[in-house]
DNA sequence: ACAATGAAAGCAATCGATTGCTTTACTAAA
DNA sequence: TTTAGTAAAGCAATCGATTGCTTTCATTGT
């Protein structure tokens, strides 16, 4: 009634057990120098009152904080989500708490987010950075924004989008790759004039995947037609308004391969409208995987980026590097291997995958 | 070199200054008995050294640390991003953190994560809890681990799933309500036999869908026919087997009400792929509206359930109860009312929105 | 029998910010 | 001129855990 304790202590277990804060201390983190008798007491009193060491004085003494922090432009978008869902778990496992922040695709937001997370002395920062999509070089503020980080010494590790030229742990998806993949399983499928539903291509992500797409299309000796690349927003109406220009040209094309699902997604309802087949006139492949595609009608092909493993993949790194003792800079880069999915949009045969 | 001051203290300031660490912080904490004259002289050197409270020191000593804590059971499902979108949003104009535990539908992680939120000394919890779907009480099991919560004092507050009996806050949306919505929808629409795609009606959200449902029937003088309400697993797989059953019986039904989406798209597809036309055969209705439900096709008509506004108000609430000098329990439930979206699976009238 | 060796535990400072309680130093009232 | 009154700033303790440096004992070697 009178005394608050809102939470037992070191000094309340040495007072019980006439010890010493200190010794209680070691035997709780298993110091060498201390009885195995007395860490058996310890532990038991400490279990029997149910200690919990107190965060905030553990950090304030040594800086480590058992929390990092993430970056990204979005929560509930679902590469996003996914990946932070797989940070999460790892981070649980290593007991360390994971701390989000969302830019909502500002990047002043972004210099918040990074300022609050140093403010609370992370232990380390996974992120995924946000582009100015409107400048002439996205780039150049976010990775002002992060070389924050890098000199406040914080470990960093980014994913998905990075700043290229940090020397920082970097997980990433094979964007080229998979622009090569999907359209190399047009061509395979049949296809003989393949379009891109591109766009951003001034972010490295997207001029990779038109760079695949390039790649695949010369390997297999087809002719690049700048006529049949299109540019413009990544959303379902720019790929209806693209779908509509492609068809109405002279030669259209027999395939369509979107570097996003949504773009793709447009593009059918495009097609389906206007009484062209899926995937019997026009075969369709889109990028990203998003969880519906299983849904639609027809099922939409898609690259599969791994978000789910990119983000346990960074946090592993991102722990390897907090706990390990910091050995000289050993940045290194992943690249994980993209996955085609293969459904009913861009193939006639029966032996894909989904059900129909 | 030497000192590798890693950040700049309230010491330092201090120092420089000729004052004492304790003026210092009266000055930035807007203290009224400082003078404005000192606390300019503060304020300025401290933005010129980039002073930066130590969170660490500030929560030991005030016991808050600008953090509340979020338990879900998936971050990656829609519903819970979307909502941790906006409890981040409202944490963040208060300059709070955000810490995110997720449970993976597992008893004992909840308490885990339990454990480790109360251990940070977060400032509040926002919640939705896991029930243990197998278990003869599935809220008895996650109620206990709550409770800890509330014996420690910290603030709680619950949203979507809750624990009915606890006096604190909760926001939910009226499931009763949407149930009720969906159902006579379907009968504005001219449905004459609305079938039910039930399930884990032992949880309490669903366990209101389904009596909402019956009151609209009711309401509108149509028979309860129990052979109507199907009870199953909350899966598309479910939703396909239940409609071949449905489509089996002598009498069919004419429209659908699903308590998931997932449900009401295995519906659609065993519907599609028997024959039936949606809406022209039989009308169907989900409940969750997922982002893609219109990019279904049909689209699909759904109750909205607001989880972004439900995680945004939970927060404002939370924060309420953090910052407010404790008046004394002031637990208030908020109810929102979900909201009928319309789509093409439910209605052969033009006026409805979507793309088609 | 005495010093050397070392294991076990205690002491006290530290991390940074806050805050109740002085002390200082003026100003205004008597 | 003396004193009460007050604004401004300083002192020192505190929050809880950690850790370098003793101190305390007891065991062992000579």
């Amino acid at each position: 009634m009178s005394k608050k304790k809102t939470n037992v202590t070191v000094h309340d277990l040495a007072r019980e057990l006439n010890l010493n804060a200190s010794s209680v201390s070691r035997a709780l983190n298993d110091h060498p120098r201390i009885s195995v008798e007395t860490k058996q007491r310890v532990l038991k009193l400490a279990k029997k009152y149910n200690y919990k060491l107190n965060k905030a004085a553990y950090t304030l003494r040594t800086g480590k904080g058992k929390t990092i922090g993430v970056i990204v432009p979005r929560i509930n978008r679902f590469f996003f989500s996914n990946a932070i869902h797989g940070i999460e778990e790892i981070a649980a496992s290593h007991d360390y708490n994971v701390i989000i922040c969302q830019t909502l695709d500002s990047t002043t937001k972004e210099m918040k987010s990074i300022k609050a997370l140093l403010g609370d002395k992370v232990d380390g920062i996974v992120a995924s950075i946000t582009p100015d999509v409107g400048a002439k070089n996205p780039y150049a503020k976010c990775c002002a924004n992060y070389k924050e980080v890098v000199k406040s010494q914080t470990p960093l590790v980014f994913f998905n989008m990075v700043c290229e030229d940090f020397k920082v742990s970097k997980v990433v998806v094979d964007d080229e790759l998979g622009g090569f993949m999907g359209t190399e399983h047009l061509i395979q499928e049949g296809a003989k004039r393949i379009a891109l539903l591109s766009g951003q291509t001034h972010l490295n992500i997207y001029h990779r995947r038109l760079e695949g797409y390039k790649r695949a299309l010369t390997r297999h000796g087809y002719p690049i037609d700048e006529s049949l690349i299109l540019d413009g927003d990544l959303t379902e109406q720019a790929g209806y308004e693209c779908t509509r220009k492609l068809m109405a040209m002279q030669n259209p094309p027999d395939a369509i391969f979107a570097v996003t699902d949504y773009l793709a997604i447009g593009g059918i309802r495009f097609l389906k409208r206007n009484g062209y087949e899926v995937p019997g006139d026009v075969l369709v492949c889109g990028f990203m995987n998003e969880p519906f595609n299983d849904l639609l009608q027809p099922s939409l092909s898609s690259i599969e980026q791994h978000s789910h493993q990119m983000g346990q993949t960074a946090a592993e790194m991102l722990l390897d590097e907090v706990m390990r003792p910091k050995k000289n800079a050993t940045a290194q880069t992943v690249v994980l291997t993209p996955e085609l999915m293969t459904r009913h949009s861009s193939s006639l045969k029966k032996s894909v995958l989904a059900p129909g």
